[in-house]
DNA sequence: GTGGTGACTACTT
DNA sequence: AAAGTAGCCACCA
């Protein structure tokens, strides 16, 4: 049985986000209850390093900016979510809110 | 047990 | 409108 840590939770939501959409911090947090620490979701995807099945780069802020491509080492973010068929200009995603994906869709 | 940090968000000025 | 500050929770040392 799983701890069931925000964290899991936050990777639980991240491994269910469907190819060609992204997300954002808020979203997440709101999901899963903190809601008003939406920086722990950015710390669980630091921790999502450890977790090759979170798809951390499909996490951005609110704004659809890729905040922390850097961390993923680069422009390998970007390139990921291009691959996924999401277009990404100058750190930006574009038609974010097309390609938004909220966490709610999982029948919360 | 305490302190510091972090890939955010929203409000206020 | 833009910029800055404050708030929040959990992990690591």
């Amino acid at each position: 049985m799983a701890k069931e840590s925000i964290y899991d939770l936050i990777f639980d939501i991240a491994r269910h986000i469907p190819k060609g959409r992204v997300t954002s911090y808020g979203a997440i947090a709101k999901c899963i209850g903190t809601g008003a620490s939406a920086r722990l979701v950015g710390w669980a995807m630091h921790l999502a390093g450890n977790y090759p099945d979170v798809p951390a780069h499909r996490v951005v802020n609110s704004k659809g900016l890729l905040t922390g491509k850097h961390h993923f080492g680069g422009d390998r973010m970007e390139k990921l979510l291009k691959k996924e068929g999401i277009k990404v200009k100058n750190d930006q995603v574009q038609q974010f809110e097309t390609v938004f994906w909220d966490p709610a869709t999982l029948g919360l």
